[in-house]
DNA sequence: ATGAAAGCGCTAACAC
DNA sequence: GTGTTAGCGCTTTCAT
């Protein structure tokens, strides 16, 4: 017993299949008459017929599937693409749409090319950009994706000015709001704690924090800037160091992200000192993650949830919309302060 | 210039279709002589060819697609879910796969067939039960689901004895465990702080909690029972009841999931109670949660991560091995020692 | 070893 | 209004 098709419900209603697809397609069609139709559905609704999706999307050329590209990392799925993913969710719901999940296979008998092979069954491809891509393998891949002409969108952390769409914050910016909040509250040895330098965001953010630190006449000396590739023990190891010293030791550090805040907690309590006597912090993230912790971290929260909504509203214009053009946003971003800093 | 297909690889080495179908998809075979492999592959290569996966599809009668449905609900995506999706994530980059998301949309235009429908794009279903499944929703489902021929998989709360393929815990055997536990700490009064009467999950830990009450010759009155249906207010509202009498008031609380935990520990630092001093608190859910909190849970650490590991497997054992039969397996859980009970 | 041809289930252009 | 026909790009017998 195969499930019932187009054939199916054509015989049983003796009209051409052809009556049947526009019959059940279009609410109200004048190629079939009402009687027909009503018939056509009656028939269609007793045999329990459901459309093979599959069928459908080979003849028109579209499958209304997006690809997301997440890279399924050491938290594997973490706070930052879950939040992400339901803002693009909360899209794909209201514009009908599915997603489609990829992780990358380290898997070397798949090319990078191959990687993208998967698009064939969807209509574009959304990547969000975390500490697993380096900004050069942010550049290569969109060489092949333009190539291909495939159409696609970035989350986060993006450098290139090239014509791609792209959803983020301004990292520089916020860089230099950061430095700015701490100065006001009279800190004048700030400590930049950060993934991997490696990053666009890593890069837009020290960006910031030089100009920041300029402007009230300050520096961000190197021994100050640790990247701690999001290893606990290497956090520590920077933080170590940073402390050896009383009269050289940050008394404000800015956090680039959540896993790295979550150390820095860690470290805190191991060490026994207290936020923010000892250290001032100021953490990036998710609201969720941060409302867990305590003392409040003072942080600025991303607009993760909305770069996930924005980003794929933006891939099924450029979709839908034959001559919708490139658009690069950069989303809005607050401090919201707690008590560490 | 529209994607080479294999008909372009077939003109352009003079050899049919079905020639260059065949030797691009078996590494070594005999049906194509090595010289016509070899040129047909750099004609591939050459032309940067990608199978359309659709096409592809549409002829096997298979997609290698699994279809995931997930409540999208206020926390959207939360951690339990996040971690199952990277169980499930884990195994399908292993067999092959590739992961569909749905979200039941609450739209009344698509009924609950409908949604299955996209099924048509899947090789079969994983469902993860969470808070806003009731036992009734998913016996009904599964009734349409065996009904359509559809293979799937349940992961977490279920409590109907069919053949459907499940993965998940003992609860019951956990809330036997959380009161052993409590017992043996001197507690007489345990309280039950659940999301909502309906769930599977609410029932199965409701009758081991029963059963060790029982076992040690104390009760679980009813009004030590609370549903907050995930809203921080209710909550509040039933710890006020509990703690309103000195008497009464339970000395230990067993916690059905973290959403509710995050809530109960707001309760605490709003209403200046300590923990344990004041009440013991007993959790159950994702340990990277529970890392984050201050004073560190105490808690069953569900086995998440595995529960989509293997929930992905059986589903592909299904699907791939003709006469595979179902199974039911219950995942070991483990207490984590903190220091709130 | 190789190719022709018949699908897979549906859509859409065209003819009547 | 309704049916016919030609794809969509690939796999898979079945002849040769």
């Amino acid at each position: 017993m195969t499930p019932p098709k187009l054939a199916d419900i054509a015989k049983r209603a003796e009209v051409s299949i052809a009556a049947v697809s526009i019959a059940l397609n279009n609410r109200d069609t004048k190629r079939v008459s009402e009687a027909k139709r009503n018939e056509i559905r009656a028939i269609a609704e007793e045999l329990n017929y459901i459309p093979n999706e599959l069928a459908k999307a080979l003849a028109q050329q579209k499958t209304r599937l997006l690809g997301l590209r997440v890279p399924f990392r050491d938290p594997i799925l973490n706070h930052f693409i879950a939040q992400v993913l339901s803002g693009i969710q909360a899209t794909l719901m209201r514009r009908g749409y599915s997603l489609l999940l990829y992780s990358p296979t380290d898997n070397p008998g798949r090319s990078t090319r191959e990687q993208i092979l998967e698009r064939r069954f969807t209509d574009g491809l959304i990547f969000v950009n975390t500490g697993s891509c380096s900004t050069r393998d942010i550049a290569e891949r969109i060489q092949l994706l333009k190539a291909a002409k495939i159409k696609f969108v970035m989350i986060n952390s993006y450098t290139h000015r090239s014509s791609v769409n792209y959803v983020g914050v301004d990292n520089s910016a916020m860089g230099e709001a950061a430095v700015r909040y701490l100065v006001q509250r009279k800190h004048r040895r700030i400590a930049f704690l950060s993934g991997s330098g490696k990053l666009p965001t890593h890069l837009h953010l020290l960006q910031g924090l030089r100009r920041g630190v300029v402007a009230h006449g300050l520096d961000l000396p190197a021994e100050h800037i640790g990247c701690s590739e999001n290893n606990e023990e290497t956090t520590f190891r920077i933080l170590d160091r940073w402390f050896a010293s009383k009269r050289s030791a940050p008394t404000a550090i800015f956090c680039a992200d959540d896993q790295l805040l979550k150390h820095l907690y860690d470290y805190v309590e191991a060490r026994g000192k207290r936020l923010p006597e000892d250290v001032a912090v100021i953490g990036r993230g998710n609201a969720g993650f941060n409302s867990l912790l305590r003392p409040r971290p003072t942080a600025f929260h991303l607009p993760t949830f909305e770069m996930g909504e924005l980003g794929a509203e933006m891939l099924i214009d450029l979709i839908e919309k034959p001559e919708q053009k490139h658009q690069r946003v950069l989303l809005p971003f607050k401090l919201h302060a707690g008590d560490t800093a």
